[in-house]
DNA sequence: AGTATAGATGATTTAAACTCATCTAGAGGT
DNA sequence: ACCTCTAGATGAGTTTAAATCATCTATACT
């Protein structure tokens, strides 16, 4: 006494659309499979779950009762796998400003590219975080996260708009271009320990904060000055001859990259991803 | 783009019970059948839904997700469609205690005989009443109840144990059981209509009443005397020569038995039995 | 180490689902 | 009233999906 459950679909289909026909339009068969099907329902339950007068149908009481559950049922489990199928099909990352506009976006078309079968979407700001299926990629303390989320440790270093001459360090008057985040229990960015290693006083140096390292670097191409930020944001930029660095060494900084629970995405697409970004940062 | 049903019970008995075995016990497949619908599922969403640790599985944050989602939806559609199989693999009927004892349980044998198929209940009582799928037989207002849901409008007469020789109707002293219905809405026994149709005065005539028939009824097998009551639930008594009845005219009442909404019940099941019910009571 | 068990994988079989051809009964138009 | 057109019913035949069987792998338990 098992009904199938396409059977189910086939009825549920046809009842709330009150036609076999409509509901094999719907489900992408021939009126006939649906007739079958519900036919097939009503003598398995012993019950009657369209009245036929006719070429018209209407449902019976338990018709309309049975009619109701399992719309009600399919409906969850269509909700359920279109989310699923989102998640499968496509890549959504969110993640700072400076991230996507100097990583993330430029290389977006690349990894489509590489992986044809997914999407990938990237949004910035704190809005739609944790939305389960949105790979967050946070720019934080090293010390705070767990070392497997860590996709990468920042170096630091200084760089120019390509082409410009190279600053004379202890005579010429500097503007470098340096950033202050916003949340303030954010190690600052390691310019101290960078002058020390470069061995400069920086006495010469005036410094202009702002709360985006993109914004330094954009105007450091703009000539504006120099800018002190992190490697990984200026590494695309050397390669294509938009920014050059200089005879300085890199610093070692508390920042990295993360992703929280980096473990727990296990569709596809994301697991693809994060193979994907975190060559990128290796490279 | 399409996932089956099928696959998707397949992977929520085997998310529910946390192994392929047990999930194949619980539909009737091999583990095989299981692993082949989870996989499938899982390479047509693209993501994984179960981590493999070799020999046991464990469900990831996306498997957990759907698996509730789809349980919900299974539970009610089951939870339906067994409430429909019930209604359509048994009749159940509730009446007035005086018809379920001297008309449907004596009868019940002989409908589950010619109705292999289902199964007969009755219950009477007022506690489970319009429970959707059960069939209530009420004795009421012929003038309140409508006119299609009337199954027999009912003749009352007089009637003695079997054996007895017939009373002198204008000499002995009669004892009389006849029915004080506890509802006191309804019309009373025609008792006064049925000794004029007689042309009895009815003055050597000692009432008693009882609030159900069939206890009237049992008082006179026991010779304690007549009973008045409705014809209906005499007749099998009197073919069976428990009682008898005598020289006198039955009259109609304004009684009758009806089942509200007759038209609204369409399990088979329920239809074969309103078509015998009215059979018996049209013999 | 050896055995037993859960699951994966690929080929084959089986059964369910679907379609096609044909038929019936209203509904709608003239 | 008649013809036509459409929705659905029915039965036989076909196709596809689902299930199994045989085989293999990894691992848990003795």
């Amino acid at each position: 006494m098992q009904v199938s459950l396409q059977a189910l679909k086939a009825f549920e289909s046809a009842a709330r659309q009150g036609s076999f026909k409509l509901a094999a339009e719907e489900l992408s068969l021939t009126p006939t499979a649906i007739s079958h099907h519900v036919s097939n329902l009503e003598s398995r339950l012993n019950v009657n779950l369209f009245h036929r007068h006719g070429r018209r149908i209407s449902l019976t009481g338990t018709g309309k009762r049975l009619a109701e559950a399992t719309s009600d049922g399919f409906r969850k489990i269509d909700s359920a796998l279109e989310e699923v199928m989102k998640a499968g099909s496509a890549v959504r990352v969110t993640t700072t400003s400076s991230l996507a506009a100097m990583v993330l976006i430029p290389a977006q078309h690349e990894f489509e590219q590489a992986n044809p079968d997914f999407s990938m979407e990237v949004s910035t700001g704190e809005s739609v975080d944790s939305q389960s299926h949105i790979i967050p990629i946070r720019f934080g303390d090293a010390s705070v996260a767990e070392d497997s989320d860590i996709i990468s440790y920042e170096s630091f270093n200084v760089f120019g708009a390509y082409g410009m001459k190279p600053p004379s360090w202890s005579n010429d008057s500097i503007t470098l271009f340096t950033t202050e985040w916003k949340n303030r229990l954010l190690p600052d960015p390691p310019l101290a320990a960078w002058l020390e290693k470069n061995g400069l006083d920086g006495s010469n140096i005036k410094l202009k904060k702002l709360d985006q390292e993109f914004l330094g670097i954009q105007q450091a191409m703009a000539q504006n000055g120099l800018v002190f930020c992190s490697t990984t944001l200026t590494k695309r930029l050397l390669e294509a001859n938009l920014l050059q660095q200089f005879e300085t060494e890199p610093v070692k900084s508390d920042l990295c990259y993360y992703v929280p629970n980096k473990d727990s995405y296990e569709t596809r697409s994301a697991a693809r991803f994060l193979n994907w970004i975190e060559d990128i940062f290796k490279q």
